[in-house]
DNA sequence: TTTGCATGTGCAAACGTGTGCACAAATTAA
DNA sequence: TTAATTTGTGCACACGTTTGCACATGCAAA
């Protein structure tokens, strides 16, 4: 309908240059009261918006950062965005989202779309498929600083906020050994997470300090995907002796493992037990779920990182760190 | 680290001018073949990335889209986005997500950000608290168009993709009928959502057609908090004759409710009965959850506004116009 | 009177990219 | 030979905004 409306509109309406409207805009004391009133007036009543697309080019900034994760529909990676969201709100800063699906490429779609739109920041959790990182050098050089957030990259420097698995897993290793359980299987992620790794490092270490044998037959990783998590699940269930316990990767491979116990009608929490990482909202609900969970605290890992990223834009981090938020164990009544 | 790379940069290391580098990149068949394989090997090498803000000067089109949602937590919305995203990719589209959380405030600045950013179009899922308009009526005026998902704005004339309520609440009251109840309430969400309407106006009508009294007393609605919603619950059951059966405005809405009704000791799909809206993936896993849902296809909503989105763009709507998804009964097996 | 200093405004260039037009060189047609 | 055409490239301006500098006016101090 009508045309967009820029600062030239104003000016030759008021009879007076560009410069001037838009140092009035900018409430420059140069400017005398008078015009600038006019001008906002106006310019209210026009509904005047400013053309970030212009201003950035000048300012060569943009005051937005971006913010990749493997999907939304999980609730860890959400409040993860909530923390985030609330540290840049206070900055001034804008937060523009996108999901990787996991998916290497829509990963690097993501990246390079934030690379042209000259956001400030990155923030990444990086998606379970990716196996380079060449779009991310690519962001650096640009000058553009990354913050990963818990699925950090292997091998590569970087800043990273990382939560801490040791301290809640090996809580959750003594509390089923208490519970008189002796064979436990690990349900693992991925092995080119470094979550993967630790959660698998810690199990055996913690199971070696509990004087508890492990196997290889017993540790197990999906790629994420309900089918590939239920074929694990389907192989360790498989075993000539089957575990008592079972560690899953989180809440949701969790889910589609209980799902194969179920259609083998085994009855949970008796015939095997769960114990599982990322406390969703909704395991409370689940019919006999895991009996505990370890509390990685996503909302504080997020927060973390936008501290962390306003850190490095203000030039106070010089060198790449890690932040580290340690988990903990938060046992369900499952009587 | 390093100085970012434009095409002037290219341009003088070629020893050619800025205009043949841009057309040189866009393929134009006018530069030399010699010309343009030396200028895209460049470019490749210094890790050239066009600057969006600069093309979008001159083009005035970002091939960008917003979108708006309460939150980003709920199933149901992200699989709306992905509906979106779907198409979206297919035209060369992306998209750039941001939440309200239900706050009228951070879905204005969000909005006004996307003018900024002069998105070429915005999908828009309203925030509860929502009750004023003139954001949207902004973007208009600057011709961004607007497609309303889902939660869309009442007396606010607008492109909309709706779910229709009334085919599978009805299947829904049908169903509680035969299974002998009688006494059904309805926990509804805020009144100003046109969802919240429908489902009211559904319930009213298909408990006339099945006989079946109705009384303000059963009838509440929740802002959709998870304190709100419990009071509200508190309400219903503290009732002389509490009802036999609930329909909850959404899964959330139910689960929240639930909570309440194990408070009370009282045990569900005996004592009272669900009946609950957005077929949530986990909602099977509750134990005994609500008994059956209505399903909305949330990702053919994204889906459908997508393409709304792109038929307005290329000018082929040109007239405002309402899509609808229709819903379904899904029964669970609580036996 | 000149000098100095606010006060308020405009000019012009710049950010990175795209494009109409002109133009030089090479080729072909007459 | 000259004229017409093709091929390849550059100039200059535009997009909307910001900003260093100049300048014009008014007013007080020297």
């Amino acid at each position: 309908m009508a045309e967009t409306v820029t600062i030239k509109t104003i000016a030759s309406l008021l009879g007076v240059s560009p410069s001037t409207v838009s140092r009035a805009l900018q409430g420059n004391p140069r400017i005398g009261l008078r015009t600038r009133e006019r001008v906002s007036e106006l310019a209210r009543n026009l509904n005047y918006v400013s053309n970030s697309a212009a201003q950035m080019l000048k300012k060569n900034t943009t005051f937005t950062v971006g913010i990749v994760v493997p999907n939304l529909h999980e609730e860890y990676f959400s409040l993860m965005i909530e923390g985030i969201e609330d540290v840049l709100e206070q900055m001034g800063f804008q937060a523009i989202i996108s999901q990787s699906r996991d998916n290497m490429e829509k990963e690097k779609k993501a990246v390079e779309h934030f690379l042209r739109a000259r956001v400030d920041g990155l923030l990444v959790s990086l998606s379970a498929t990716t196996n380079e990182y060449d779009h991310f050098q690519k962001m650096e050089r640009y000058g553009i600083p990354i913050i990963f957030c818990d699925r950090t990259p292997k091998g590569f420097p970087s800043f990273r906020v990382r939560s801490v698995v040791e301290t809640g897993l090996k809580s959750g290793l003594e509390f089923l050994h208490r519970k008189g359980m002796r064979r436990i299987a690990l349900l693992n992620g991925p092995s080119y997470l470094l979550s993967a790794d630790e959660r698998l490092n810690t199990y055996l270490q913690g199971m070696y300090e509990l004087g508890l044998e492990t196997s290889p037959a017993y540790i197990r990783s999906t790629n994420l995907s309900k089918e590939d998590t239920m074929a694990k699940m389907e192989e360790i269930l498989g075993l000539e002796t089957p575990p008592e316990a079972v560690i899953a990767f989180n809440d949701y491979v969790a889910l589609d493992a209980i799902k194969v116990v179920r259609g083998k009608g085994l009855v949970l929490n008796k015939d095997i037990t769960f114990l599982s990482f990322a406390n969703l909202p909704f395991t409370d609900s689940i019919e006999n779920g895991p009996i505990a969970s370890v509390e990685q605290f996503p909302y504080k890992i997020g927060f973390k990182a936008g501290q962390l990223l306003e850190e490095v834009l203000s030039g106070d981090a010089p060198e790449y760190r890690e932040e580290l938020v340690y988990s903990v164990l938060k046992i369900r009544d499952r009587t």
